[in-house]
DNA sequence: GCGTTTTTTGCAAGCGCTTACAATAGCGAT
DNA sequence: ATCGCTATTGTAAGCGCTTGCAAAAAACGC
């Protein structure tokens, strides 16, 4: 404390210009250097790398993309983090951005639309190029202002009704559809229905699918067994207590608009008593890794999601690249992923 | 096509010069304006918000860091996303961020030891103003790097050997010790233990808790009891199998280092034929969301993982305003949480 | 009304890096 | 040796914002 002056209490940040320096060359000829220019003599560029070695320069990337105008930033909005549907998604992003050189701003959402549209605005400040929106809720209002920015974005898992954004998405519709016929392939009739959040439109859509299947297959759409759900697991199991309580005759089987859901339906349903698949066939949508590690293994309608992510990835990328790309949309294909969880009904049953 | 001069290429982004003009003054003055500096007179000020009200300006924030010297980011490193448990405590520093101006980056090393230090090189370049470690490998080079570079860094869940960072933990030893205890208490003695990945000073924790209370309980430790797990569901599964084939007599509890070995354990149990806690017991170590949600409801040592998040983000919000801080260490009481999975056993069994 | 203070502003110098544009160097051809 | 090119490097003007310093205004004291 007595001679402060003896500390430099600077930050001693190694500089282009120190490199420069050191290597006895300018600094744009540095810079020159570590952004790969190709008109560089072998020589400068030996000298040139090993200053940078020696000093443990690392370039500051704000100044980087001040000056250059790319920051090398994508922004990922998701609604929350504490399910591996998203984490899924996310694991696909970040690695196909590992391929790149770009890194990952993330906000979080809560599920809570003020918060969303309010990030929408951080993002238009120029820090990321470009954004990934995990099944936002969409309240049109960020759109406009990401479009009237120019700033490309993807939607993952949410269409924009506007038709006019980029999408990734998986076949709902189809995924529900063929899970339903297969529910009815094995002879079921009652099949309950646990929605997703009607929010999104990819609830709607496996909603859809799963109502076409029931009447392509002859079978009556009964209200009181399409209940509203949220994609929570302990909502899937709420509504399954009171199902398996108020519903007479019960539902032979239960399709949840994703997996966490028929886990919700699965534990009720146990709780109630009932075996699974000889008392009550479940099905699920998604295709976590813990679908196939519950016990009876779940049944349940895959979707590509690290797939989705990389997708994602790719075509932001593109748009980033090139901002006039028409807005394009991708639905992955889902597949129906049959384990354990459901079974043959008898007829006479 | 044909004129292309007419289309003004120009990003049109509006700057706080654009705003200056606008309100008549200084871009200084608008820049104090918009940092709130005291001496502002309340005409001017509202001028100045005036203009960026109608221009809809947005301040650039490489700009602003460059010039200030501070990001208002940091850095959170996590091994991977798809499991609730990273997610539950990414929850809590987002919550604790939200109060805060500062923005969060996302890395993931998934568990690839070599990229958890190519990031932390990252780091260093001045991005973040800290970092958040979530049960990094830790394999201490990276450590140094930071430590020189003098970033400020908090490691979550997982204790330094070398004594010298700050981390957020929880109690491990005492939390294992005790579930260890409750189970000696119900009657067993054949307490077979999955350990975790023994790479982080978190499962060797535990490990000792379970030994320890074992020893006081007067209970031989055996070593065919104590296996090796990763905290995966998986692998828990299969430990599980193994262990229900191989020792006899079998154990009669199963404490599994996290929840998602236990439920990997419940799985094989089941799939074993063995009822869930009628044959076997099981416990698990981390009370996620799920815990309270599977059948039986799993019987837990709950870890404040959002609150983990929270205060490593205060913590590193303290050092980050004052870098010469000494470094501290917080570990937060673990709670056993009683649900079904576990009974007490006839000792005549 | 004048010298002092205290507020409010504007000026201008960067922050560390990129990138036209210009200058220099190197080289074979003439 | 000179010219014409091409390869290589340097110069310098910013990118958009913050901030120390100083000037200008306003307020105060007598």
């Amino acid at each position: 404390m007595s001679n402060r002056k003896s500390s430099p209490k600077k930050k001693q940040r190694v500089t282009i210009n120190d490199v420069a320096r050191a290597a006895g060359v300018s600094n744009a000829t540095v810079s020159r250097v570590l952004s790969e220019y190709e008109f560089v003599k072998e020589s400068t560029r030996n000298r040139v790398m090993e200053a940078v070695e020696r000093l443990g320069y690392v370039p500051n990337l704000q100044a980087r993309s001040l000056a250059s105008g790319h920051s090398q930033i994508i922004g990922l909005l998701v609604p929350n983090l504490d399910n591996s549907y998203i984490g899924t998604i996310t694991q696909g992003i970040d690695q196909e951005l590992a391929h790149s050189n770009y890194d990952v701003m993330l906000y979080t959402s809560h599920r809570h639309p003020g918060k969303e549209s309010y990030y929408v605005d951080a993002f238009a400040n120029g820090l990321t190029e470009g954004l990934l929106l995990i099944a936002p809720l969409v309240p049109a209002a960020y759109l406009d202002t990401l479009r009237a920015q120019n700033i490309p974005y993807i939607l993952i898992d949410q269409a924009d009704a506007a038709e006019s954004s980029n999408v990734v998405e998986a076949t709902n519709w189809q995924g529900a559809y063929e899970a339903t016929r297969y529910l009815c392939e094995l002879g079921h009739t009652r099949i309950a229905f646990i929605t997703g959040w009607l929010g999104v439109q990819s609830a709607i859509d496996r909603l859809e699918g799963y109502k076409a299947a029931l009447t392509d297959g002859a079978i009556p759409i009964r209200e009181e067994l399409v209940i509203q759900g949220d994609y929570q697991q302990q909502t899937g199991y709420e509504i399954t207590q009171k199902l398996l309580q108020s519903v007479d005759p019960p539902p032979t089987a239960i399709f949840a608009s994703n997996d966490l859901s028929a886990f919700g339906a699965m534990d009720a349903a146990r709780e109630a008593g009932l075996a699974i698949p000889d008392d009550l066939s479940i099905l699920g949508f998604d295709d976590i890794p813990q679908a196939s590690f519950v016990y009876p293994k779940l049944t349940t309608v895959r979707q590509p999601l690290e797939l989705m992510g990389q997708v994602a990835v790719k075509m932001l990328l593109e748009q980033i690249e090139d901002r006039s790309l028409p807005p394009q949309r991708v639905a992955l294909a889902t597949q129906l992923v049959i384990r354990d969880s459901c079974r043959r009904i008898d007829p006479t049953e």
